[in-house]
Order: structure tokens, then sequence, then C-alpha cells
DNA sequence: TCGCACATGTAACGTGTTACATGATTCA
DNA sequence: TGAATCATGTAACACGTTACATGTGCGA
């Protein structure tokens, strides 16, 4: 039924895409200098990944020769893009993806707009949410498995993720408040 | 001078033996039960990349028959694999490690005990806190920039990565202080 | 004219993922 | 007897990294 599914990078693109058609130099530019900069950016990744795009007739490129001699390759995401996408950021998520995949849960999120629906980016949050309250409990437990005489540095570092987690959750909530406001 | 730059998974592993010699096995229920679950875990990385260290000479290999028929290959690092990995520890991060291999900078000091000085500890949490306030002052600048009809979505996806990188600074200085107080 | 930004790509390489393979031991 | 755990591996594959290749237009 479904195809294999796509990397994180494919999807951020396929996402740009949806804000705003553009060549693949111009996406290279959003990596380069925005906070999506942890995605790759370099010509190597990109070209190929919008290859990949096209071949799945997810985007149709076009020549936009408005500028002569100096051609750009200008990417559309097509009616299956359209719907592949949007039922990427509907997929329900599971705590190893919270645990795990946390940054593209993130990707997913600020996408989220494409869907039009305030309700589906509420009810994403309130999962998140309550994925992340059971992953803090679940790392301190592990704290308090840690041995007497362990160092001080690992127990640092859980409890820097541990800090990142409820931070995430902090934020999830605070996030929620303003979605219901915005929906009101 | 330098071989090249180990994989973080590597040096994971060099530094679980570190802890403890032991064997492959060992070492993927480390990451299948703990809170390192975030490194595969999966043989297909796990036995190439510890036959990559010893490759290079970093572990040495003994199969432990005390269980004949069920015998074990343990792993123990070298000289060399021990200096390497502190090499490892000590070397400098830049902005650009902090903001897109803040994980690795974990691992490195999850893994600080081997240098039995809490000074480098301290070193190393104090220019990370700093580092992590100029991140914030960048991504704060970035959100400031974001046009007025932006949807609320990607709004709020930056304010996670901010309050995420705060919480790291929070961290950071909170760890800076339980450090001094053990070296005094 | 020198270098930089524009603009699109390809090729080699390394590494992690997934799936498979093998075989012994333990326990229900 | 069959399933789970112990224990080590290999092979195909996909993807990102790095480096290279090519050529235009523009400003100093």
């Amino acid at each position: 039924m479904k195809g294999k599914a796509p990397t994180n990078l494919e999807c951020a693109l396929l996402g740009l895409l949806h804000g705003q058609p553009q060549s693949g130099y111009d996406l290279r530019k959003i990596f380069a200098t925005t906070a999506m900069g942890n995605y790759s950016s370099s010509p190597g990744a990109i070209y190929p990944a919008l290859k990949r795009l096209e071949a799945r007739g997810l985007v149709t490129s076009e020549i936009d020769s408005t500028n002569e001699m100096r051609p750009r390759k200008v990417l559309t995401p097509t009616a299956r893009g359209k719907t592949l996408f949007r039922d990427w950021l509907r997929a329900d998520f599971s705590a190893e993806d919270i645990d795990r995949r946390f940054d593209q849960l993130m990707l997913k999120f600020a996408f989220h707009w494409v869907l039009d629906d305030l309700g589906e980016s509420h009810d994403f949050l309130a999962a998140l949410a309550s994925g992340l309250d059971v992953s803090v409990r679940s790392l301190e437990a592990q704290r308090n498995m840690f041995p007497e005489q362990m160092p001080i540095q690992p127990r640092l570092a859980l409890d820097q993720g541990i800090g990142q987690t409820k931070a995430a959750a902090r934020w999830a909530r605070k996030a929620l408040s303003q979605i219901k406001e915005e929906m009101s």
C-alpha cells in the first residue's frame, strides 16, 4: 500500500516546497542560513534527494528561463506529493520515535501549518507531552538505579538528558496552550 | 599526524571498554537497555565497528573460553586506544559542534571520568555554557526576524529549539557548580 | 582580470539499517 | 520439542559526506 519511508531530508525539502516552489539552490541556502541548518545543505545530498522525489512523482520540475543564460530548475510538489506529505505529518508516533527521533517529530510539527487545522496540532502536542512524561519517568528510573560509586560525569550527562526531556514537555504544554488560544 | 576521526559509535564502544573489557554482545546489551540506546545496538553496526577499532590497533581481542563451548571475544583498549580516546575527550570544540553535534559533546562528557581530572570537566562545562549562550542569542535573533504573517507552528518549533538550548545552558552551569563542589 | 555568488550536478567512499545465517544452551 | 537467550558474524542497500566538475554573471 505504502512506498518506503522518505528520509528526514526528503520530508524537509518537500515541506519547504509546499511553502514556496523553488530551486535546489534556494533550498540549499535555507539549510545553510536558517535554524533548519541541521539538515545537510551539501549539493551531494540535496540534488540526489530532489531527484528521488521527482522519480517517485512527489514533485515536478520546470525550467525557469526568465533569466535566459542562467536557468533555474524550480520544483513544485505534485498532488501525490501533497497527499503523501500530509499523511506523513499525520502519522502517529511511538515512544521510540519520541526517544530517538525527536528531531523528526519537531520537523513534522514545524510543517503542521500545511494541514491548516489547529486541531491536529493540538492533538499532536497533547500526545507528545504525555509521551515525554513517560520518557522522563523512564530516565529518572535509570538515574535511580545508578550504582553508588559511579563517577559524577555520567550521572550529570544523564541529568542533561532528563533536563532536555523535561524542557521539551514544558514546551509542549506551553505550545498547547498557545494553540488553544489561537483556536478560540 | 592524526588518523581520520572515529565515529560516535566507535567512541562510545571504546569508552565503554575503558570502563570494563567486554564482548560485542555485552556492548549491544548496554545500547539496547540503557540511556545510551541512541546508539545502534544492531550487530551489523557493532561488530564491524569493533573490527575497525581492532584493525586500527585501538583494541585487542582475546577469546574467553572459561565456558568452553560458548566462547566470548573480549575486547580491551590498547595503550594507543587509550591515548587516542583521551585526545578525543580533550579535543576542543566549535560553535558548529555545539549546534549540530551536541550529542557527541555529551558523549564525551559522559566519559570524562576517564581523564580522572575534574579540572578538565570544569573547563569543558564552562566553555560549553558560554557557547550555548551564543547559540541562544543566534536563535533568538532568528526568531525576531520571523515575518509577521508566519504561521504559529514554525514559530513554536523554533521556540522549542531555543528552550532546549537554554535548558542545556542551565544544566551546564548547574553541573559546573557540582563539579566545583566535588573539587574542593 | 580575479574572485565570488549563482546554479546544477556526479563519483567515491564510509557507515548504519535491515535481513539473514549459524550454532550452542537453557527453560518451559 | 520448541522458543528464547547467548554469541558472532555477513551481505545488500540506502543515504550523507567530501571532493570534484562545469559554466555564467557581476563587481572590485
